[in-house]
DNA sequence: ATTAAATTTGACTTTAAAGTAGAATTTTCT
DNA sequence: AGAAAATTCTACTTTAAAGTCAAATTTAAT
């Protein structure tokens, strides 16, 4: 068994193995995101990695996959984010906010793309994608109600006020990487304050 | 040359043909909407109307040409709203607020589909579309300023003021008609409220 | 009723991209 | 060095969907 930490890890089979796997999916991710799905052809994808099409199958079974593994990456990027307790002293509006920052952040600096191609996904692994996404959504209403019940978030359906910011979220994978002069923390910055004053009480 | 007012509209072949194109791009922007432009076929789009795929190219050159068309719709839509001149007496916010109430209204209520599906168009279409979107994006961004002068809307970057509710409108797209109990008032009375207090002074 | 134009179809070709097989190469281990 | 395993390649097949075409049908006007 490999372990990640171990000074061994270079020589390891299996962790070269994941770790080009994961390459194959971070970079075909964000090829998705820049392209879309269907505009990305698997050569291009290996030609990002100085790879052949056929090189690619090693790896993965088939395209939808790859697509898949990026939709479960990004989701476990975000369960990460929302494990990170609330200090005591915190209010559910601070609390939120810092929680969405940290997507932000994931999202501009971190590489991580929030797709929007679950359709081409078939089945099974259309079903597991939704049910992750709707999972992390409603624990982000969970943390609305929290902030409307201590009184730092204004009443309202707290699903319309979660899908208000989770839009400004999923849009930035369109227009971001193409601009230049601001920086994820910027942004980060702007949507926040954005979010907060949107919704508290 | 065919008035769209006259009673002679429906034995007019000009009008005919004119209303069955739209009916079918408009058929068409809706189950790219719901499951994406590649996920589509033209067998799909024509058996939603009744006909063969073969008969849609009578009335386009290609698939893609729908998608353009579809973009367009669209942007027309907002280039209408966009017309409405300002009262003497509202705000910046105000006016704004107004604007994206009717926004939601579109995407809504109106069966207009704000596409996501960009780079599915090829080199002048795709120019055509972005173009328009900027455009879009410009004017909006200028009623930001305007309201940050009047001293309605506080200060900040307006077009990340900007790309924040805008993605919020995106992103409805993508859960609304999946969403029944919701009437598209509601979510405009909603989300007109987060737009305001989200950018307020 | 006949005719001409408009509309639609069934049956086909084309195309782009996914996916596969087996050979070739590289790496690791002894 | 030699063998075995891992990795990658070239060349191919398959597949799904776009797109075409000539013929059939429908519609509207004389």
């Amino acid at each position: 068994m490999a372990s990640a930490a171990s000074i061994k890890a270079p020589f390891d089979r299996e962790v070269q193995f994941a770790s080009k796997k994961r390459a194959v999916i971070l970079s075909a991710a964000s090829a998705f995101r820049r392209r879309g799905y269907h505009n990305t052809s698997m050569t291009d994808i290996g030609k990002a990695l100085g790879l052949t099409k056929a090189a690619l199958y090693y790896y993965v079974r088939n395209k939808e996959e790859i697509l898949f593994e990026s939709h479960l990456m990004a989701y476990d990027s975000m369960d990460e984010v929302l494990k990170a307790g609330r200090a005591d002293d915190q209010t559910g509006l601070d609390y939120l906010e810092a929680i969405f920052r940290q997507f932000v952040d994931l999202l501009t600096q971190s590489g991580v793309s929030l797709l929007t191609d679950v359709d081409s996904l078939s089945g099974e692994w259309q079903a597991d994608v939704l049910k992750r996404r709707t999972e992390i959504e409603k624990r982000v209403v969970s943390l609305v109600q929290q902030g409307q019940e201590d009184g730092s978030i204004r009443a309202g359906d707290a699903r319309l006020h979660v899908f208000f910011f989770m839009g400004a979220l999923n849009w930035l994978n369109a227009w971001f990487d193409t601009e230049g002069r601001l920086t994820g923390g910027d942004i980060a910055d702007h949507f926040a304050l954005q979010l907060r004053d949107g919704i508290s009480a």
